[in-house]
DNA sequence: TCGCGGCCTGAGCGAGCGCTTAGCCTGCCC
DNA sequence: GGGCAGGCTAAGCGCTCGCTCAGGCCGCGA
């Protein structure tokens, strides 16, 4: 759908369906507010100020700073969704598409780890109707692991006691990045993505 | 040091060294009302209100609102500390200590999700000087798990590629629960625990 | 018996919050 | 050229926040 999606750097510009302008600008210096401080802890005339506005100008484009923090989740869970159901559609054995699904994820919350510590983070601040709409994704998520996970057990790929409980732990090595990743530290994006993947097929008992 | 230590259920009172005892009711709510909201959306009036009391009377025990989270921020890591160093400084094999380590340390998070869930998401809410206590504390909790990984590779029991960075999975295996386990869920703590400990050991390599 | 110190409350202060309103620029169509 | 719609700001409203303070209750030592 979207134009550059595997240039190197780190954090690429995944907010271009965002328009116009001025809202995109806002919306970007809020998910880099929330994920410094959190969504309670951060302030609209934070928000306003990082994007050159004043307090007054985030209402013409959104409702209420709830609405900025419901539209970043979701967005965030889409791109979540489509990088795993990339993954899992592939063509290679369910070893490959999960050593694939596991280092695109990885890569995911490490490079871009403001925008995934508010996706990861952040949903309990959102009220029950978005909250809904937000975890349904969330099980689209975790059933796309769980779908490569299965084949992998049919084809003989894999030994797995428990799928689901399974499913929970790769999830946990992606996500969980985003919350100790540095991006000052000594690993790249890539290298803990290759690391994660290679841990996640010894965990499934694929051979390697 | 303290007393019972194994008892079942869910949540034992690891509170009980905080006195008096109308401190450690001020502090059991704060723990609550940090878990459900988070630190900066929670009230003092809540958390006053919770423990039967007006919320002048947290003033008299704590000074601020933030030495509260300090108070439970520290007694927490101390005890995850502590776990893990059992484990570790247990009389078993590199194989089964690790095993030991995962599956207590997941049941902690799991059983006290409450409490894990403060310790481990609200520590950007301290100010400068407290969270480098507890940066302090996380990197004993770390060294805990890496020791017994660097066992087991001089043993050969292990076959690591990259020991930081399977330090690094093995504690999101173990932090992770407390982000999305369900005490109203189809699994108990110790079942957790029991999975998660065998999932490590396969991304260890050990022979089981 | 009475004073005194420790725990607690009712009332409320100053500050900063999310959000609104009135009005000003600017570019565009007729 | 004139009216108008959309994007923006300065000012500020009403509210709730963390925290304070003066005073009341109660148990205990003299």
């Amino acid at each position: 759908m979207s134009t550059a999606e595997e240039t190197a750097g780190g954090e690429m510009p995944p907010w271009a369906e965002v328009t116009p302008d001025a809202a995109r600008r806002l919306l970007v210096a809020a998910v880099e507010a929330f994920a410094e401080r959190g969504y309670h802890a951060t302030t609209t005339r934070d928000i306003a100020g990082r994007a050159g506005m004043s307090p007054a100008a985030l209402y013409i484009h959104y409702k209420t700073k709830e609405e900025l923090l419901h539209r970043i989740s979701r967005i965030g869970h889409e791109k979540a969704v489509e990088i795993l159901r990339t993954a899992a559609q592939g063509e290679g054995s369910a070893t490959e598409r999960l050593a694939d699904a596991v280092s695109s994820f990885v890569r995911w919350h490490a490079g871009g780890r403001t925008t995934a510590r508010v996706v990861q983070y952040e949903l309990d601040s959102l009220g029950p109707a978005a909250r809904a709409e937000i975890i349904a994704l969330r099980r689209q998520v975790d059933a796309e692991v769980r779908g490569i996970i299965e084949d992998g057990v049919a084809s003989g790929e894999f030994d797995v006691l428990d799928v689901q409980g399974t499913t929970l732990a790769v999830l946990s090595l992606c996500i969980d990045v985003a919350r100790w990743f540095n991006v000052n530290g000594p690993r790249t994006p890539d290298e803990v993505g290759a690391l994660n993947a290679d841990l996640v097929l010894r965990m499934v008992g694929a051979r390697k």
